[in-house]
DNA sequence: ATAGATGCAAAGAGTTTGCATAGGT
DNA sequence: ACCTATGCAAACTCTTTGCATCTAT
């Protein structure tokens, strides 16, 4: 059976406390806060573990290793910016979309990845003032 | 300026000619059989090329290769099958997306991916009187 | 003739796996 | 005590890059 380990524990804490996606580079550094040893490769067989028992979802976008988040929080989208790079949570969704695929296909769930302009990257005259300091992700593209 | 070559022909026609995106691999196949010499490394410089100026797309589904497509198709989304993998494509679109981003945001584009049972796999009792040969892409998961 | 494109092989990046050891039950 | 989980390093896969050669213009 499945032990309880303090590297376990440190990932989930990680990737609970996160309010955006994290890559396995950005839960390994956060995730030795706590258990200095971790490797890299315990934390992907955890992702692989907590993704497979339904702890943890991935998110993959184009051109970007996959991000991993906590499926405790409830369903949502992501927005990235294609000025900074980025990424969003979006908690509104359109919802039912049962009807869309062809006759006799059944949907279970899907994903909805919206791209554009984040409120920042929208109006660079304002920045100062708004005391914007970039210190999320850095620009990427 | 760019030149026009045997093996970038090759490549697009192989991406105009398939109803649904191909890795790159399946790409390096095809194509190979009008450019007999063609390298993995011409087919991934050329899919980058052909991305940047807005020819191909990149579709990316979690835990597997990226994929490309012709951009000259119309604006569709895709639906994976979880039992048997392959991808299909989608053309309806609920359309405006504009309103779930958060205020200040500008949302430019959008992907849309369906999970679900294609079809075929939903009904396993008349796969064989419906002709089903499954002779697209094999089971992966 | 010139400069972009190709093919090969080597290099990179991200991820997985083998194996001996540590540690949860 | 048993057996899963870990840490390290090697292996793997996918993708990119260096370089000499080829070729479209």
């Amino acid at each position: 059976m499945e032990r309880s380990t303090r590297q376990r524990a440190a990932i989930r804490a990680v990737l609970d406390a996160s309010d955006s996606p994290l890559l396995p580079q950005e839960i390994l550094e956060r995730a030795q806060a706590q258990v200095t040893a971790l490797g890299m490769a315990t934390v992907y067989r955890n992702l692989k573990l907590l993704a497979e028992e339904g702890a943890i979802q991935a998110v993959t976008l184009p051109g970007e290793a996959p991000r991993y988040e906590s499926a405790a929080r409830a369903h949502h989208h992501h927005f990235q910016c294609q000025t900074c790079g980025r990424v969003f949570d979006v908690h509104a969704c359109p919802g039912n979309f049962d009807t869309l695929a062809p006759p006799g296909f059944q949907v279970a769930r899907h994903e909805l990845t919206l791209y554009g302009t984040c409120a920042e990257c929208a109006r660079p005259r304002t920045a100062e003032q708004s005391g914007a300091s970039q210190e999320a992700a850095p620009p990427r593209q």
